[in-house]
RNA sequence: GGGCGCAUAGCUCAGUUGGGAGAGCACCUGCCUUACAAGCAGGGGGUCACUGGUUCGAGCCCAGUUGUGCCCACCA
């Protein structure tokens, strides 16, 4: 037996979120039991940055993982929830240099050693920070298995792939144009690369052809790069230009010479049919270069200014460059025109500086054999998008893949396992540091200075986590992970790597769905960012409301994938309900006096129930079939609003008010069957609830009588076919309708709430009679009246009253002084229009062969009981018409 | 160039087996009714972008149009 105590007077969030929080980690109930009888629930998180701060897409993020978790959890499922961070290493060597450069201090000045000390210091001061984040949120994430992606387990899973990858040939070294930043100074991937429609302009630029006057005129949108051309092409079959092909050109401002060349690559529509083709500066032209056997010149160096073959304009900045070498055509004649265009320029994602395509020595995975069953598996239907239509976009990337370039020109982050032979200059890939050289004996080795993409590692999330390469009973019992929850920007970088490492690797899917979820924007539809200084601090909004209302905002109102703007005003709402409930909980508690039960109440349909409550035990059961249909197809936040709808409208709005007569009354059965249904129903709506807002339900369940511990472990209600009522739920819609229409019809003739009025309800049917003799108190409480009267025929009615025609019955409030007859026409007049146009749908419809003949029968019947009963309040309302109109 | 969304009340959005258009906020009216004014009761407001099709029946399915947003792509 629980002890009942009373809940703090007013819903303040602060008083127990954290402590809430606090006490669910001591108790260890975030950590799941190995059961082996029982089939897991597993979810890895996506791993921040250690560099990051909790914003609003990490929010939705984790609200949605902690639903799905907290649901499982409550399922009875073990679940585990398994937390970490990510290295990060492009993000965080940027920080990290950032710092230095305040200190006036480069990375050359401090060398790689004392660089990494200083990088792993500022792991451990800030890399817990949006640890610690996620935790005011209510994320109940099992913490005893916290990974980071650079720790020792997740760093030998990093090694185990390369090496197992290389010795497969699936990864290689080689010469390759790549994307460069000359900001961060290392090569990006081509998913690092954004892409921006930007204003820039068309050169135009004659190059002369060698021992002619004749020119060729090509055109170009970074003219600097001419620096580095080593041939020009045209298409083969182009009559414009058949007659130049094997010719030579002398480039301008360098003076070399270099061939016309005929390649079916280049389009006669564009430009001037004619291409400038620097392999070293641009992917289609290091092709073009690869088929005609030209040089291949790079000309700029890491930091973006120009090298020694870039001549006089050596040490220039690319930019400068550029309009050098203009300004040179120009003087010389051979800029032609300038035309302006819009076209879309390549940008680091991780500061935005525009990427050089260049030539280097990188490392890449090649990409297309892993691909192939990674695009089976999701084709398969063994991993599922929701919402499906995301397939598509994995799908077009999966199947259009390039090779991976890997290899990273920074010092944080999981140094590249290769080590070359200072002697004979041979590659050795090895797990373990190789003590000598493999071929030639020799002992002068060195590691290959690069480190890993971040996403090299995190692509190895979901098992490196559970401690691969070893096989260990986490792994064992874990893997695959139940669902991944994610954004869908970070589809390429992130999901489809670990599908492919997921395969490759465990032979095994990671997960069996990919729960997508859009952006969370301001007001005004924009995309939340530090540069527009738009953005809200979710920690601001649990500090100002809660994080319940932070997380109820954050599930609801919006569709699964589609991104959602985010309101001040909904926070509010969302509080408003965690209020509301707090408040009703409050009530319940108010009026549990003498009241013995442990809240389980398995024999609750032995009480003397009355109608009200066997109604909110049949909606309640409704909510629990609707809210677990909802949640199990990923609907959380339809599962949202109906627990909303349920709690606010029928919980508190009716069923408390209906039974509010029977705890201040005398009669102790019915006192009893209303204290034990509302505590029913409160304790297993604030379970259906908790994994939406955990603190409020948890702190109320704890006052209220319970079974169990803690919420977080109790079990969720469950559907019972003995609870569904259609009879209480038709019965109590009739003395509803009455209630509402005796409100309406009071607000409408302006009648003084002070003021009651006695309310006669007649009905021809018998059974009817009984529902609203049975039921009167509902209606003289609920709607102020000061008596009710159940009759089978208008005999005795006042001719003053007003009526309101409800199905199966009429309402009459005698108000005699106070009614307007002319108003009351104007009401009747209305419901008249009203009923009509119920009438003509409805009759239309049946009148319609077609319906009749295919409409399912059920469906038809509906119909026909409508009309009925369409009509029949039709008559009613005519009826009173002629009476009042007399 | 290709692909994918979105268009429903004044605003933001739900509406998932096709069967009487919903919520929050805003607005109007009346209420401090002993859980809650962070509230209660009542009310107004929508040719569900447009056109055509499938169907007995379409906000929902199909085709097209317009507007709008995003993603991808080697538009020199």
């Amino acid at each position: 037996m629980q002890q009942v105590k009373k809940l703090d007077d007013r819903y303040n969030p602060k008083d127990f979120e954290d402590r809430l929080y606090q006490w669910w980690v001591d108790e260890g109930f975030f950590t799941p039991e190995v059961d082996e009888s029982k089939k897991p629930f597993t979810i890895v998180i996506p791993p921040p940055n250690i560099t990051g701060q909790l914003h609003m897409g990490h929010a939705l993020d984790n609200t949605i993982q902690d639903i799905l978790i907290r649901w499982n959890r409550m399922k009875g499922v073990p679940t585990l929830w398994l937390p970490g961070t990510d290295h990060a290493s492009i993000a965080t060597e940027v920080k990290i240099v950032e710092k230095m450069a305040e200190e006036g201090l480069t990375k050359q000045d401090l060398g790689r050693e004392r660089f990494l000390e200083r990088a792993w210091e500022w792991k451990e001061e800030f890399g817990g920070r949006i640890i610690e984040q996620l935790k005011k949120l209510g994320s109940s994430c099992d913490w005893t298995r916290e990974r980071f992606t650079m720790d020792e387990g997740c760093s030998e899973a990093v090694k185990e792939f390369f090496v197992s990858l290389y010795e497969r040939g699936l990864i290689y070294r080689g010469d390759r144009i790549i994307n460069w930043c000359p900001t961060c100074k290392t090569s990006l991937s081509d998913a690092e690369v954004e892409h921006q429609e930007k204003e820039g302009n068309f050169w135009y630029i004659k190059y002369p052809l060698k021992e002619s006057q004749d020119f060729v005129v090509v055109a170009t949108t970074r003219p600097e790069t001419m620096l580095g051309d080593t041939c020009v092409a045209v298409h083969p079959e182009d009559p414009r230009y058949s007659k130049y092909i094997g010719k030579t050109i002398i480039l301008p401002l360098m003076g070399r010479e270099i061939p016309i060349v005929a390649d079916a690559h280049v389009d006669v529509e564009k430009g001037t049919g004619a291409v400038k083709v620097t392999p070293g500066h641009d992917p289609n032209d290091f092709e073009i270069g690869e088929r005609h056997g030209v040089e291949k010149i790079r000309i700029m160096n890491d930091d973006g200014t120009l090298n020694a073959r870039a001549g006089k304009y050596q040490g220039m900045d690319r930019y400068e460059a550029r309009k050098a070498v203009i300004r040179d055509l120009e003087s010389q004649g051979l800029l032609l025109k300038t035309e302006e265009i819009k076209h879309s320029v390549g940008h680091c994602y991780r500061c935005d500086t525009v990427v050089e395509p260049l030539i280097s020595m990188q490392w890449f995975v090649r990409m297309r054999p892993l691909a192939e069953p990674a695009i089976e598996a999701v084709k398969s239907g063994r991993i599922r998008f929701v919402p499906q239509r995301f397939d598509k976009i994995y799908f077009h990337w999966m199947e259009n893949i390039k090779d991976w370039c890997i290899s990273r020109q920074l010092w944080w982050g999981h140094r590249i396992p290769a080590y070359y032979c200072g002697e004979c200059g041979e590659t050795i890939v090895s797990r373990e540091e190789p003590k000598e050289c493999s071929k030639c004996g020799s002992q002068r080795l060195e590691q290959d200075p690069d480190t890993l993409d971040t996403w090299f590692s995190s692509g190895l999330w979901p098992f490196s986590t559970l401690g691969w390469p070893e096989k260990t009973g986490d792994l064992e019992y874990f893997y695959p992970t139940s669902v991944l929850v994610t954004g869908y920007d970070i589809i390429f970088f992130w999901v489809a790597r670990m599908i492919v490492s997921g395969l490759d690797q465990m032979e095994e899917i990671p997960f069996k769905d990919v729960l997508i979820h859009g952006l969370v924007r301001d007001s005004e539809g924009r995309k939340m960012s530090k540069s527009l200084g738009n953005g809200i601090d979710p920690l601001e909004i649990i500090e100002e409301y809660s994080a319940d209302a932070l997380r109820f905002t954050l599930a609801t109102g919006n569709a699964p994938g589609n991104d959602m703007r985010f309101y001040m005003e909904r926070v509010e709402a969302s509080s408003n309900f965690a209020n509301k409930l707090w408040n009703a909980s409050r009530f319940v508690l108010m009026n549990l006096e003498g009241l013995d039960t442990d809240g389980s109440e398995q024999g609750i349909q032995e009480l003397p129930l009355e109608l009200s409550d066997r109604w909110i035990l049949s909606r309640y059961n409704n909510l629990v079939k609707e809210v677990t249909e909802s949640i199990e197809k990923y609907e959380l936040g339809l599962a949202a609003q109906k627990l909303y709808d349920f709690i606010w409208s029928e919980y508190c709005d009716w069923y408390i008010e209906l039974v509010k007569y029977r705890l201040y009354g005398d009669n102790n059965a019915s006192r009893e069957a209303a204290q034990k249904t509302l505590c029913y129903v409160l304790d297993r709506v604030l379970r259906l609830l908790h994994p939406f807002m955990p603190f409020v339900t948890e702190e109320i369940w704890q006052h209220v009588p319970h079974e169990g511990k803690t919420i977080t472990l109790a079990r969720l209600p469950e559907y019972q076919g003995s609870l569904d009522n259609p009879e209480a739920e038709k019965d109590m819609g009739l003395v509803m309708d009455a209630i509402r229409a005796v409100r309406n019809i009071r607000a409408q003739m302006d009648v003084a709430p002070s003021r009651k009025a006695r309310i006669i309800v007649v009905a021809e049917d018998a059974e009817t009679r009984g529902v609203f003799e049975r039921n009167k108190p509902y209606i003289e409480k609920l709607a102020s009246a000061s008596g009710v009267s159940v009759m089978e025929g208008k005999e005795g009615i006042p001719g003053d009253a007003v009526a309101a025609v409800i199905e199966g019955a009429e309402v009459f409030i005698p108000l005699d002084e106070l009614v307007d007859i002319d108003r009351e026409i104007d009401r009747l007049e209305k419901e008249r229009e009203r009923l009509e146009q119920e009438l003509q749908r409805v009759t239309g419809k049946l009148s319609n062969r077609g319906f009749l003949d295919k409409a399912p029968r059920d469906v038809i019947e509906a119909e026909q009981e409508k009309e009925k009963k369409y009509r029949d309040m039709m008559n009613k309302v005519l009826d009173r018409l002629e009476t009042l109109k007399r």
